[in-house]
DNA sequence: TTTTCCATGTGAGTTTTTCTCACAGAAAAC
DNA sequence: GTTTTCTGTGAGAAAAACTCACATGGAAAA
């Protein structure tokens, strides 16, 4: 009766010559001579009673038993490396890789990861703009910051915030060209921060413009673009109170009318299940939320709400002012993908 | 520097021991002595730096940290002993324990079972009668035929074959207390094949006689005994075509009406992934199937509707003929869990 | 064509790992 | 309280892993 499980010492050494497709580079790999990788893969051979290698010229070539063999048992291999790396690695040292929406990546994170650096200064992060969840799984990156539905299946996910979208522009560009209803917006270049211009319409649906005539549009991939053109003067952008929030509290960016539109989609951050039983990723994780909840403490309740009742009070035309309902003041959406 | 696996036999030990919460259950696993299972507990915890186990009391206790390691660990394991399980086992030999509703077991895979094993001369089939998801993950089975609906997370699962219910007699109780009509039934002995008698109303609602009164009533916990109870005359019972069809075909069960009944479930074929990828799983799923087929095919299609006809020419009461509308016949329908 | 380099295979001997055995203490069951 | 069952431990035995030295053969360079 043969164990479950074949020797796993050969299995190693079989692994790491299948992989680097030399019984030498695998013998330098583990620190071993070339005559114990020889002589593992024999044992292995003979104990499971097939052929893993076929051994014509030179240098070895998988079998085709061996090609059924090899692609678990190196995704076993490097699902017990990883694990065991985990453990290995103390709770506030280590690297870090972190997917995150383009626009969030710049507008919100890059401004304030010093603080976490600073609180961890032996975690050294990894960013990626990126609002791809495959990301997740293929072990780019360890934790994502998404924008989507969050039914990412086979991932950890928890909802971090929702959103709402409203426009914004630049002071200066307001200065030269006033925006005193929703009609004005036709003489105001639209900067569209998804391709179909989904978000914008949104918008002109709750306020009640949709026929309205516009002027001319730029679309670009995504909202990071949209509110960098915002920034430099080139028009009128959706603008988020997550990702735009501290450009409007330093007066980069204004808001010219009440009104907010909720998004279908939100913020989630997302990791693989062992990766969240990591202490490094927790800890990271947890900073994220707090920080959130810090933002959206006393600062930007009052930024967001003093701001917005400014706008209120220059521009109510058509529009009318949202009834600032909750402490979280007016919270911003946008649509799927549109933040990326 | 560590390698970047840890040792690997003592990771064995570790996993064993973890899964089944005792170093003696381990020991006994593995053939060896608890003692080898603690040395080699002791190794992995020094090599890792970690503490695996809490030691409190008799039994371990897995720590935070060994429970950090354990679901990855078993993954890896578990794919490697999937994977060599490939290469060790010939496609047509082997033992295959197939779990089967129980009155599907009895009347429809058991007078066919020779089939398949004269086919397959070196696979050693244990069957099971058991409609019980659960033991397809727990391994007691590796392949299930389950009546329900299909929703079974972690299983590879197809459906098999929809149902129709329809009333069922033996020729002989027939022949001294005929039913020509619905009303007639009331002088049988309701046979019904669940606990709440949820079939036989679904059934006589259809027939518009959800308020006739009834007789005498039995209750069993499956199809097959309530079938059962029909072959020895002791009253009506709920058939399907599939489970009744060689019953009805030989004529040890006759059928008094024409009015079918769709089933809310269905028959599924169920095991685990790692079950479907084995050959030996794979032929006898392909032999299930296609077998299904064969009796769909020429036969069945024909003595089924022969069958109906012969019943609905004698019995056409208040009960409407049902329009034979596909080649299948009429498909058998039954309740969740009564056809089990 | 010959020479050189580099690849893997192999048997015997050495080292390391795995395992057994016997004893021990503690917890749980009776 | 006694008995059973559990895991831990050190020393020694057995098995696995590894080294070493020799061997063969393929491929590239001269």
């Amino acid at each position: 009766m043969p164990s479950r499980l074949p020797p796993l010492n050969p299995l190693r050494a079989f692994e790491a010559a299948a992989r680097r497709g030399s019984v030498s580079a695998a013998a330098r790999e583990l620190n071993v001579t070339h005559g114990a990788i020889s002589h593992q893969i024999r044992a292995l051979e003979e104990a499971l009673g097939v052929t893993l290698f076929e051994r014509s010229g030179k240098r070895l070539k998988l079998s085709s038993q061996g090609a059924l063999l090899l692609p678990a048992v190196s995704e076993a291999f490097g699902g017990i490396a990883a694990a065991t790396a985990l453990m290995r690695q103390p709770a506030t040292s280590g690297s870090l890789a972190v997917g995150c929406v383009p626009a969030l990546l710049s507008f919100w994170l890059i401004p304030r990861v010093n603080r976490f650096t600073e609180q961890y200064p032996g975690i050294r992060l990894s960013l990626v703009a990126s609002n791809d969840p495959a990301q997740v799984l293929s072990r780019e990156v360890d934790v994502a910051i998404l924008y989507g539905d969050g039914n990412w299946p086979d991932c950890w996910t928890r909802l971090w915030s929702h959103l709402r979208l409203f426009p914004v522009a630049s002071p200066t560009l307001l200065n030269s060209r006033p925006l005193r209803s929703v009609r004005d917006l036709a003489d105001h270049m639209l900067l569209h921060g998804d391709r179909d211009g989904r978000e914008w319409n949104t918008w002109f649906a709750a306020a009640d413009a949709i026929d309205l005539p516009r002027g001319p549009q730029l679309f670009t991939s995504d909202a990071r673009l949209s509110t960098e053109a915002a920034l430099h003067g080139q028009g009128v952008a959706l603008g988020d109170t997550i990702t735009a929030a501290q450009l409007i509290a330093r007066g980069e960016l204004v808001v010219p009318f009440d009104l907010t539109v909720p998004a279908n989609d939100a913020f989630y951050v997302a990791c693989r299940h062992e990766v969240r039983a990591a202490p490094i990723a927790r800890v990271f994780i947890d900073w994220l939320f707090t920080s959130l909840e810090e933002d959206s403490r006393p600062e930007p309740q009052t930024s967001a709400r003093m701001l917005l009742r400014g706008r209120s009070a220059r521009a109510m035309d058509d529009v009318q002012p949202v009834s600032a309902s909750s402490g979280k003041g007016t919270a911003i959406s946008q649509k799927r993908k549109a933040r990326g």
